[in-house]
DNA sequence: ACGACATCTTGAACCGGTTCAATATATAGT
DNA sequence: ACTATATATTGAACCGGTTCAAGATGTCGT
């Protein structure tokens, strides 16, 4: 038993050649009328389903795919769950949508598996939460455009980023503009180590290794500001949270940390939308009130943000317009092009300017 | 300038066949290490990036990729933004992670486009948000698997769904054992019209046309309590709410609409999580106390449902088991299946007995 | 030295469809 | 009627890799 029946069979049924079925399908208006509506008939009686696209990528060359690799230390099934990841998708899937290409997502640098990179169908890649120049070097060895997010791989390859830098330099400013003072960092963590604190001291020793490059910049932005206030980052205590993946719980555990180490702060920047989310909730569990007490200010994106109780006031990360630009990009093919885009402030409910001091009596 | 190197050119660079060439990347135990070392330098050389997956493809005659076709009138992006869609293709991730298939994502029904069931290069597909067979007849023609989600589309298709019709009865009569008797319902919407509402009356008539498979089901399941209880589901308000892919806004409209046309009604009863949340917000805005004066169960499944206040009651969807088991049936390929999987109910805040019932003096 | 046997390597077919120059047929012009 | 031109169909090469029976080479025992 034939497992499949291919345009021969079509065309011995009809009487023509390969090429004429071929046509009939591709350029109907090739055939005269009653010659296109034999090979129709012997198609459907044949039960033929039209030219099969596994035969259609060899000789074309073009997949009709994008392909989108997301940070593999998650998993893609973890991925999927954070808030970012799928606004970034959503981005990407709107351009793909336009130009009518599918959207194939791939597990991360995992380099056993099959579906990785060296072998996915796919004309281009995306490659989001690269943490090292070496686990893009499956996707870059392949001829196809590659475009990085966050991350930028230098010259040779195109990059799409936002502005990470001035983000911290918004949110700080926001903060010192209010009349804050004492600040504390709340940052993400993309492992599954426990939260950690990086209490004051001396700032490159304590944010060398552990941060990606995303992160270390919206430092780098705070601490410029800091230092136009005449403060120094130097000073103020950082937790790395755990639970990358919007984990309740892990989340709080590490603002609760933050929380206990550095409670005369008045103002807390988070560095990632969830986390903005869980000094909140922390904060209403221990009856801190936001904003008069506490001011909260995050990177966000995500519309939950909005819901919150006080809304969030964010730095909006442009996540969606990153996921389209960078399928933009990757279908265009042409020369290399290295994107920055622009962060917004949304002044919400959750950031007022501190108390007056009192000193206790 | 060749616009790629192939296999051919390396067996050529190290003067052996493309036969060996072949072997040494895919079976290296076969040649003695003198000649597999050869054969590699001179891939390095000449720039070659191993076998090219488009190739293997049409030997083989397998993709390493599943296709989700996700609703087709919300597209792809608004598809990802709805809780729900993200729950399920994390579901279907996480079973393609395990086996090393990526997951390809297809825009629905829109014949016109190029990305779709026809001509997408996976080995199976996964249909969600089908509304007619026709929809699926694409999917069907090819020889290739296909699982269709909360529909059944008879036994020569395999399907998954959850036990709507028992979720439905799950709802109604935790409302009813709780004393409730006026009870309203909010159902979805999965086109674009205005939100629209459904007074008492007969129901075939009223829920004949606009309804999904799964909404008439679980409105089926809630009538099947009602008639228990020696009620009519014909006397129960109820409101198509507008805005599918989660748009507050619209939800509340069509939520306003409802506690308009019901202002006596103590218990409502909403198809879907975003809808219930819905609820909560209109309820908080026009002073109704929850779950004092109002009981509020939902359909649900996403996370924000525990985070809001109170926290909802609602009937669990299996949402991510059903990605995942539609993953494994379709790619399993075996004989057709039927799967139903059964719903939970999650005692949370949004629901209590009723006030005793004040009549105005 | 020779045959039996194990180990390496390869030629050629195949996967399913696309493309294009060349041929076959039809139509128009003189 | 016969050539010039337009239109319809096809043969054969090609896309890049996989596979396997068959051939080449090498080793061992006697």
């Amino acid at each position: 038993m034939k497992s499949s029946v291919t345009m021969m069979d079509v065309a011995r049924a009809a009487g023509v050649s390969k090429a004429t079925v071929s046509n009939a399908f591709n350029r109907p208006e090739l055939l005269v009328p009653a010659l296109r509506e034999r090979v129709e008939k012997a198609a459907r009686e044949v039960g033929y389903a039209g030219p099969d696209p596994r035969g259609r990528v060899l000789s074309s060359g073009r997949v009709h795919a994008l392909g989108v690799v997301l940070p593999g230390m998650l998993g893609i099934s973890n991925a999927l769950e954070n808030p970012y990841v799928r606004r970034f998708l959503s981005g990407v899937a709107s351009l793909c949508t336009e130009k009518g290409i599918a959207l194939t997502i791939i597990s991360g640098a995992d380099g056993t598996r099959q579906c990785g990179a060296e072998t996915a169908l796919v004309d281009g890649f995306i490659l989001h939460g690269v943490e090292q120049v070496e686990s893009m070097a499956p996707a870059l060895r392949r001829k196809l455009p590659v475009v990085v997010i966050d991350y930028d791989a230098g010259p040779e390859v195109s990059s799409v980023r936002a502005e990470d830098r001035a983000g911290g330099w918004l949110a700080a400013r926001h903060m010192l503009q209010l009349g804050h003072r004492r600040i504390a960092i709340v940052s993400t963590m993309y492992d599954d180590r426990p939260s950690q604190l990086h209490g004051p001291g001396k700032k490159d020793r304590r944010l060398e290794a552990p941060f990606l490059f995303t992160t270390s910049s919206r430092i780098a932005g705070i601490s410029d500001a800091l230092y136009a206030a005449g403060l120094s980052i130097d000073d103020v205590p950082i937790v790395e949270a755990s639970g990358s993946t919007r984990d309740e719980v892990l989340a709080r555990e590490g603002v609760a940390m933050l929380l206990d180490a550095a409670p005369s702060a008045t103002g807390i920047i988070c560095l990632a939308g969830h986390l903005g989310m869980a000094v909140l909730d922390e904060a209403r569990r221990r009856g801190i009130a936001v904003p008069s007490a506490l001011s909260v200010i995050s990177f966000g994106g995500s519309p939950d943000e909005k819901r919150t109780s006080p809304p969030l006031t964010v730095v909006q990360t442009p996540v969606f317009e990153k996921g389209r630009a960078a399928a933009r990009i990757a279908l265009e093919g042409g020369p290399k092009q290295h994107l920055v885009l622009p962060f917004g402030l949304v002044i919400r409910g959750s950031t007022a300017a501190p108390l007056p001091w009192l000193p206790v009596p």
